[in-house]
DNA sequence: GCAAGTTTCTAATTTTTTTTATTAACTCAA
DNA sequence: TTGAGTTAATAAAAAAAATTAGAAACTTGC
């Protein structure tokens, strides 16, 4: 552990000897694939004889393993080795408006253990925070993890997060405080924090579609809307950390009143909300719809009309596709304001992906310059519910430069 | 130059000091103040007996030279060093429509060679080529700068360049090869491309009012307009450097037709060539200008109308307020998605500032959400009219690090 | 004006690292 | 099966770097 948690600030050799170690272990812990020792000592820009020494003493300590020989065609066979992938763990939190998560990952980023509260409700008040923090303690109880071992705990929340200096502006906004210090004051290891639609976006970064794609779109649609935006190989979050506020560009024909106060944003017409309320709208204006017959249309939720949609609900298909339409008209924009490589549709809108696909592409086609839409892909999340939760723990992992 | 120009692939002792000497060179270039050795070990993590040694090998290359003892208040008095500025020359050359220039700077960023032709017209054809490579060619035999001491030409081309491999889309593609390689075999030292927005943002990032700020946009608003997002601390060039498109964002309120072909692209609205035909447009539905008294109508160019505006002509004041305002509100959007620190308005409408501030301001409130706003600064470019040369030039400081 | 405290700088010593050489492990073809 | 070719791993020698120690250059307080 010393080796993750030790400043490397001081210019001596036994911290140019941990940075060094750190180097290895990033790399090995990058890499899909064990490696050899020359080839650790190429990629690190090491001789041999102390890359070997180094690797000794990291298995000495147990942070990485040997693991067979390598097969090759010619020459001796080099032995493998690679980080042993329980040797620490990282945590990912996500508290969203209802429900809160907390998973224990390893190096290898698998869950080893989770802990979810699906009544919880976000409120902004000392008592929702001290529920937050009660939940944690009691996760990280019965998990029986060794806060030891632990390199620290990245957390995901919804609303607008200075990831920077760790300050919430919208909940726990009460704090003097920022919610890095408050929360790192109650446990043994680093915070990190940051806003659920950023670490979705990192999630598919490492661990999804994006993950071999230096500039990419990660869109988060559920019932809010959000886009995360990797240009350079890195999250771009602004010089505040607000950054992917895409629900509230003025792109929307018509002109809704925002819960921002603005007219005419492109979330009063594409996120879950806004199909809710078309929906409702229609059902007025005397549509109908096979939803109706088991309940009242005000009850009706958007992922029930996604749901409809793909059950070939002709009214849900027919919203869905508009919003589908209004969304590939604002991503082709943003294609020629930022030309991604490819384009990743988050959130719970996955689900009516089969509609949704040509709707946003033929959007795109309305708006987007021939160059950058030629090179740019669509295509849907594959990552799955704890996608955030993911992206949450690995902020951890990438401060460490472990992934 | 041996420590520039030595590619340090292999792992072995020299190539670790060239690649410590470079450290050393970049940290110099970087800094305004000379420095002293015990400073320059500490940042690039050197003991000081062998980061005296290096810099005194530097000093034998003449690579760096002392500039004094350092004053302080304790202890003995440090020498200073610096890099000499003249040990070697960057390149910067920017191609446009109208006007073609070549300069050569210093590891200072001083222009210590200007060369110009401003009768060249930028055609898509390979006798334009030609004598795009003949004006340069030309240029360094009148410089007399010693091509072995230059370590590398920038340029920047008007259209769509991929800056990573080099392809230009716009002009001279009908060559089979990238301009990168077309260049670099007419010349000894690298050669890079990039486009003309690009080049700009770099101008302002490396030495203009985005210096010390991670997120900025840069726009260059002249009688086109691309804007140029430099986000956490690097120019954003995209997939295939096809970023900055802003000028064919769909967000204008009419629905001009634009020359890609699609209609409602913010450049009908807000560039220079929008500016004219508006200004056209007004008076052929019976409004009059100062201008009219001197030319026709169809005759005046958008430069003019903007001094008119500043010199007080009613209708030129008024079309430029429009523009401002439509911009802001794009901008304003920008910032939502985005979250820069800093947006500074670069090209010929740097002219109208007076006018352009408070209307660009107003319409950036109309869509922008509060919190970015706020920490968003509005300026405009003071870098004057060799910023883009300079900028050029900039490409080939930063791929070694030196900037 | 001199001792005490600081910081730079260099020389001497020690440690660490790289180089070079050697041995080991393996393939393939004659 | 044997030896030529290849790569890995280790051991010994050489080089390079970091530590340590001490001298030099400077301020400040007494």
């Amino acid at each position: 552990m010393e080796i993750f948690l030790k400043d490397i600030e001081d210019v001596n050799n036994e911290n140019r000897q941990y940075a060094q170690k750190r180097k290895i272990v990033g790399l090995l812990n990058k890499s899909e694939k064990p490696l050899t020792i020359p080839g650790i000592c190429k990629k690190v820009k090491l001789s041999v004889p102390t890359g070997t020494k180094l690797i000794n003493e990291l298995i000495d300590d147990k942070v990485i393993v040997e693991s067979g020989k390598k097969e090759t065609n010619n020459g001796r066979r080099p032995s493998l080795y690679k980080v042993d992938s329980n040797f620490a763990y990282c945590i990912g939190v996500v508290v969203l408006l209802k429900g809160i998560s907390f998973s224990v990952y390893n190096l290898d980023m698998h869950e080893v253990f989770k802990f979810q509260d699906d009544d919880f409700v976000l409120e902004n008040t000392p008592g929702c925070l001290d529920r937050v923090v009660a939940f944690i303690q009691k996760a990280i109880s019965t998990s029986g993890i060794n806060p030891g071992r632990v390199l620290g705990m990245g957390m995901g929340i919804t609303g607008r997060v200075n990831s920077k200096t760790g300050y919430s502006h919208n909940y726990f906004n009460f704090l003097e405080e920022s919610l890095i210090d408050f929360f790192s004051a109650k446990f043994s290891f680093p915070v990190y924090v940051d806003n659920d639609t950023h670490v979705l976006g990192l999630a598919e970064q490492y661990f999804g579609k994006a993950k071999d794609i230096k500039n990419a779109f990660v869109l988060n649609l559920s019932r809010g809307m959000g886009l995360a935006i990797i240009a350079n190989g890195e999250l771009i979050v602004g010089e505040n950390g607000f950054s992917g506020e895409f629900g509230h560009i003025q792109f929307a024909e018509s002109d809704r009143l925002c819960l921002c106060g603005k007219r005419g944003c492109l979330g009063t017409e594409v996120s879950g909300y806004a199909l809710e309320q078309n929906f409702q709208q229609q059902v007025e204006a005397g549509e109908t719809s096979l939803l109706l017959t088991s309940r009242e249309s005000c009850q009706i939720k958007y992922v029930d009309i996604l749901k409809a949609a793909a059950n070939g609900d002709s009214l849900s298909i027919s919203l869905t596709h508009n919003l589908g339409f209004k969304l590939g008209k604002a991503l082709g924009n943003m294609i020629n304001l930022l030309n991604p490589g490819v384009i990743i549709i988050g959130g719970e809108f996955v689900s009516a992906k089969d509609i949704l696909i040509d709707s946003i592409k033929s959007g795109m086609t309305h708006t987007g310059l021939q160059l950058p839409l030629r090179s740019c892909e669509l295509i849907f999340s594959s990552i799955g519910a704890d996608a955030a939760s993911k992206g949450a723990a690995a902020i951890v992992l990438r401060s460490l430069q472990l992934i």
